[in-house]
DNA sequence: GTTAGCACTCCCCTTTAATGAGTGCTAACA
DNA sequence: TGTTAGCACTCATTAAAGGGGAGTGCTAAC
């Protein structure tokens, strides 16, 4: 059987018609609300072969139809009518510099969440693919060293280190530009134990404690905690009366809890949607197993020098795609002109 | 009427029996299951004493009786029997030095909601309170300053200072000795306007540029970001039918998400629970409207040092008071044990 | 003061019936 | 051949009715 154009028609008025009510469409409806002029009983043959076709299916004999996962993808794929989406705090909000990356992306979680009314979740750019801006080793107190690693986007992490012995003031200096000299513009990944032993070689005389403090600088490093995520939202879900039920809202509020569930989601979005960015995932497309009943958005955003990370949005399957696509493709190129403006402020002041 | 001591029996085993089954207890199951030998007629009109003095009360006619505020209250503050509880993983988890404070207490809370199956929550102690260790500014590039403070517990924060002109590094290391000379083992709190001022006249000659810098630093100490609050366990509320209904979890899940709100309860658990530093709240007693039918249990715990927070326990009202009291006990006894185990090791090693 | 007994209340569950939205199918129509 | 009117049928949903049971309050006897 053949999809003509009077089939996709219908197809997407029982979509469009479902999104927005939640309640299962009959032939009537679509009879009255669109401009085929067709009667019920003609759009009941064509449903039928719609149904058969397996785009749209019935809960039950004598109620009328919802979309399958299959019809929404279709209707993905190829009726979706992105709405350039006006995202108005967001202005607002991204015009003054945020210098704290965290506050920046807690603060585009929330508003995504305000806007779309459905759960949001962001994950922060991965530092291990970020270049080394500058690298610091101070002596805090006769035991402990404070090791401050300047990422490019001005992330910082620390680490408080325990040495064994006293060292120097002119050993730490020494160290400090050593470090510096040897990992600077390089990002995390790229450090290698051969990089490390040559810096042990240079550091001469005071080896046995500098090796030691090199080989902790190293592994701090290595061992930053890498998968931070923010959501936003969470309690949206239960504007979604198919998503509201105990069972269902207790395992999805779980996994917004327990944010490494969500690493898988962002990890493969990160690697898949690499043409437009954004990806759809429905019902049982998605990798994380309590988002069966959902679907979800993803979209990856880029804040320059390799600083990218994931957006995505969870919602019920009924979710208004056009909405959803159009609101973080505007987010994505507000994002960018953001950093866009921070690379010219930079250079020009 | 006199609450004489058969009725406090009575009482006790309604309250003890109805956190146990969460149904409302009938006048035959005190009967069987208590030691005082009675019939359930006596039970009844004993009932009905309790329940004309405000302690319990009837859902409706002909059923039986559940706890009321009033009953809950006399029970905490007379009849409970603190249960010194093992926390398991706890001892294991807090062997092993941690130096992240905030991923401490993430697994505090973690451990917490697990072990009583309630939600739980955590402050960071309050970095204004605390005093400052050790200060210092360096150079990211021409225009950016990095300011690194390390508060006591090494907590350590960042900002980063934009500056117009360019600093050479003496002067860099001239404010380093001014900074840390004049600020060390002040709370942040107790710095002062006269404070800032001496240090710019000392800057000497500099001043222009330099006056600026502290001035910057100063503001970033003070606008640091204040109420951080870790949660866990979010999902446990639905385990609690009374609690599980969707008005009522999507109230709860959205106080846990906007942390502010949960700000309030821990600054007055901070304040008031002085004597023991636990403190419960009962229904309505809890400042946080959304929680007006949970129990909330809150601890205050000392890192040493000023280091100061709060934990809490949010749950249905009939909540295991018994067993969350203990726990919150131990939990505070073995991060003070924590403390001071650190505190020899510094000093011993 | 305690207890057995009994009538009574009221929640909860199941059954039954009515309603109505929507379907599939057939036959007639253009 | 495609479209439509008509009709019997299905089935979720809702309301009403009835039985069962847990528990009470009250009375009278011990």
């Amino acid at each position: 059987m053949e999809l003509d154009e009077r089939k996709k028609k219908i197809l997407q008025a029982v979509i469009r018609n479902y999104l927005e009510t939640g309640e299962p469409v009959g032939s009537r409806t679509i009879s009255r609300y669109t401009d085929l002029n067709l009667s019920s009983a003609t759009i009941r043959n064509e449903m039928a072969d719609l149904e058969e076709m397996g785009y749209i299916l019935q809960p039950h004999t004598s109620a009328g139809r919802i979309p399958s996962d299959k019809g929404y993808r279709l209707y993905v794929d190829t009726m979706m009518e992105e709405k350039e989406r006006e995202v108005i705090e967001m202005k607002d909000m991204l015009v003054q510099r945020q210098d704290k990356m965290e506050t920046l992306l807690k603060q585009v979680a929330r508003v995504l969440a305000q806007n779309t009314q459905y759960a949001t979740l962001i994950s922060a750019p991965q530092a291990k693919r970020s270049k080394l801006k500058f690298l610091q080793l101070s002596r805090v107190d006769e035991r402990q060293l404070l090791a401050v690693i300047v990422i490019e986007g001005n992330v910082i992490k620390n680490n408080i280190l325990p040495v064994e012995e006293d060292l120097e003031d002119e050993t730490i200096l020494k160290l400090n530009i050593l470090l510096n000299t040897h990992l600077n513009g390089l990002t995390i990944d790229e450090i290698s134990l051969g990089m490390i032993a040559a810096m042990k070689q240079q550091a001469g005389i005071h080896s046995s404690i500098v090796s030691g403090v090199i080989d902790a600088v190293a592994e701090a490093i290595r061992a930053e905690e890498d998968l931070e995520i923010y959501t936003s939202g969470t309690n949206n879900i239960f504007r979604y009366p198919e998503l509201a039920d105990q069972q269902k809202a207790s395992e999805l509020i779980n996994t917004f809890e327990e944010k490494q569930l969500l690493g898988e989601l962002l990890q493969e979005a990160y690697t898949e949607g690499e043409n437009t960015g954004i990806q759809v995932y429905i019902g049982a497309e998605t990798p994380v197993q309590s988002m069966k009943d959902c679907s979800v958005v993803t979209a990856a955003y880029e804040l320059g020098g390799g600083m990218r990370g994931t957006i995505g949005i969870v919602g019920p399957k009924r979710m208004d795609y056009d909405k959803v696509v159009g609101t973080l493709r505007t987010i994505q190129t507000q994002l960018d002109e953001l950093y866009r403006k921070d690379e010219q402020a930079e250079r020009t002041e």
